[in-house]
RNA sequence: GCGCCCGUAGCUCAGCUGGAUAGAGCAACGGACUUCUAAUCCGUAGGUCGCAGGUUCGAGUCCUGCCGGGCGCGCCA
């Protein structure tokens, strides 16, 4: 791309002035009159050569200028001009042709555009969603899955091995808790008195599960909650749960590599044995009955129990055995993605870890904040009534997988997500999703109006050099920015860069396609009589939708060639 | 009380490792459009970036303190 090569002429320059090797960055302007590419080197270098920074950079230009016109190798940079603006910015414009080569690139990358491998490969876990197996999936859940699984898709799309993971908390005081709740339903279904316990369930989904094991088992387990009846409550009850559990995410589009079963550390002995570890650590001790591990060692703030006076681990100690077996499994890089009501259990998980060995850090974390639906500037509430919006599943089937997802993950983790129902049920482009959706159609068909396979559409023998309106470039730019924001996103954990961008990116596509309506300026259209400009708009029209459908690939959305235009009644 | 997160336009939010006049969408206001290329398009206005200090050529961005909101502080998960 034409930055490093500027990059290299105002080096050269620089090397004239006596300065060798400086740190020359280059960023788009905000503003476009300042040009294409700008750099600030001129004010970081003012200190260190102690002359004032407009006067470095007036030196800087006329160096450049005087090479692009003496003919040197400048020229073949594509810089158009080059310019000294505010306290000591060198703005260069580029020409048409250097600003349009992009597509070159696009098209010939094609579905791999954006794409990069900072990962080299290296083996990432995700792992997210993670709900007990206690209940239907709820929004937050949902929140979490779509923004897990686009974080996925972003360390994927930097060349990273990434695997998604889900660990299933089918272990421990809260399985009991639901085995208890179907014993009690069932006593009920039977006419018993029962009360659903402490800390229990209540949904109905429960007393479902109840009935059908009444069917089944009759009413051999009325009266007796025995080791054998609850046994066969908690199996039913969490092969239901995780079936429709699965079912839901399998809808949502998202599919773990690994389904880790929390269950499975106590079956082969590896709670027991983290235990033991951490006692040989030396970290540990005996207070009120209890072990403890002393965790302010490590930056947490207050030590934490390991093993309950009754014997039973707390739930802590197999969360420090799996996190070691996922390192063990050769995952040097975790990332969990958790609800941030759970964000006090870090600093302990990550102490203990590195009380057996592990880097400082480990696990890393991204929290994410709470759902809360609102229509008409009023918070719709989640009561647990048949057709308000309670579960994942209510939500998907009222507005739609992608809407869903795209909401989901179109903010910053961090903070309330406030979900419009009203924009999400909007199906004009003002809701952002459908505005997205709607520029890459509108591509596709074009393609089909001009009667060729998107494919056959190339840049060979085109002269991009014609695309110069404003509106031209402001899409190629838009689009020859695709690769460093995905690059960015990925580092920063943040998938709603991604959203953010295709909105930005779709505005300017959309203005560029209805500024050549027919009836108004055929002359911009894409499809015109002349040969050269309409083969260059056509290359450009399926940049826009290569780009398009790669960021909506990111995040597990879906690019339509065509809208499906949703009856009114 | 301690810890983490958040505070940017009326509303919902962007703002990459500090850069030029702080951006977008919705809402508001003003025009245009009558079947075309897809459930309209173009434009205008809108701000003490919570407050106060500090760091420096330069701060929405970094540091400190305060104010306001959320969450957490179990031998619950």
């Amino acid at each position: 791309m034409s930055a490093e090569a500027i990059r290299q002429v105002v080096n050269h320059a620089l090397t004239g002035m006596g300065v060798e090797d400086a740190d020359v960055r280059l960023e788009e302007p905000k503003d476009p009159t300042h040009g294409d590419l700008a750099t600030n080197v001129a004010l970081t270098l003012a200190k260190t050569l102690g002359r004032p920074p407009r006067e470095i950079a007036e030196e800087i230009a006329s160096r450049i200028g005087e090479e692009i016109t003496s003919g040197g190798d400048t020229k073949d940079f594509g810089i158009e001009s080059v310019s000294v603006a505010g306290p000591g910015f060198l703005n260069f414009k580029l020409s048409s042709a250097q600003v349009a080569s992009e597509l070159v690139e696009i098209i010939e990358a094609d579905d791999n555009y954006g794409r990069s491998d900072e990962g080299q490969g290296e083996p990432i876990m995700v792992e997210f969603v993670s709900a007990n197996p206690t209940g239907p999936l709820h929004l937050g859940h949902g929140r979490q899955g779509a923004i897990g699984d686009a974080i996925a898709g972003l360390l994927d799309w930097t060349g990273w091995s990434v695997s998604r993971e889900y660990y299933y908390n089918d272990a421990g005081a809260q399985i009991e808790r639901l085995a208890e709740s179907v014993w009690s339903r069932y006593q009920q279904h039977f006419g018993q008195d029962a009360e659903i316990p402490e800390g229990g369930y209540h949904g109905e989904y429960v007393a479902e599960i109840a009935a059908s094991l009444a069917e089944e088992h009759g009413d051999r387990f009325v009266g007796k909650q025995d080791g054998e009846a609850l046994e066969v409550m908690r199996e039913a009850a969490v092969r239901v749960l995780r079936e429709e559990q699965d079912r839901d995410l399998s809808e949502f589009r998202i599919h773990f590599d690994v389904y880790f079963l929390e269950s499975s550390l106590y079956e082969d002995g590896r709670v027991e044995a983290t235990a033991d570890a951490l006692r040989e650590t030396g970290k540990v001790y005996d207070l009120d009955g209890a072990v403890w591990l002393r965790t302010t060692e490590y930056g947490d703030q207050k030590d934490r129990v390991m093993i309950k006076g009754d014997g039973s681990p707390t739930y802590f100690l197999p969360d420090v055995a799996y996190h070691m077996d996922k390192w063990g499994r050769g995952f040097h890089h975790a990332i969990n993605v958790q609800g941030a009501d759970h964000h006090g259990t870090i600093a302990r998980v990550q102490a203990g870890l590195q009380a057996l060995g592990l880097p400082a850090g480990y696990p890393e974390y991204v929290l994410h904040q709470m759902v809360r639906v609102e229509q008409d500037g009023k918070e719709v509430k989640l009561s647990k009534r048949a057709g308000s919006l309670t579960t994942l599943r209510q939500l998907m089937t009222a507005v739609g997988v992608d809407v869903t997802r795209y909401f989901f993950q179109m903010r910053k983790a961090d903070g309330h997500l406030v979900f419009d129902l009203g924009l999400a049920l909007d199906q004009s482009d003002k809701n952002p999703v459908y505005k997205v959706q709607y520029a890459h159609a509108r591509m596709c068909s074009i393609f089909k109006k001009a009667g060729l396979e998107r494919s056959s559409i190339g840049t060979e023998g085109v002269d991009l050099d014609v695309l110069t309106t404003d509106g031209e470039r402001e899409v190629i730019k838009a689009l020859a920015r695709f690769p460093d924001l995905v690059s960015n996103a990925a580092r920063l954990r943040a998938p709603h860069l991604i959203c953010d961008y295709l909105e930005q990116t779709a505005g300017a596509v959309n203005s560029w396609y209805h500024a050549g309506n027919p009836s108004r300026n055929p002359d911009l259209a894409v499809l015109v009589e002349d040969e050269r400009l309409r083969n260059a708009r056509l290359a450009l029209a399926r940049s826009v939708q290569i780009v398009l459908r790669n960021g909506l690939a990111i995040l597990g959305i879906l690019a339509p060639e065509q809208m499906a235009r949703a009856d009114e009644d």
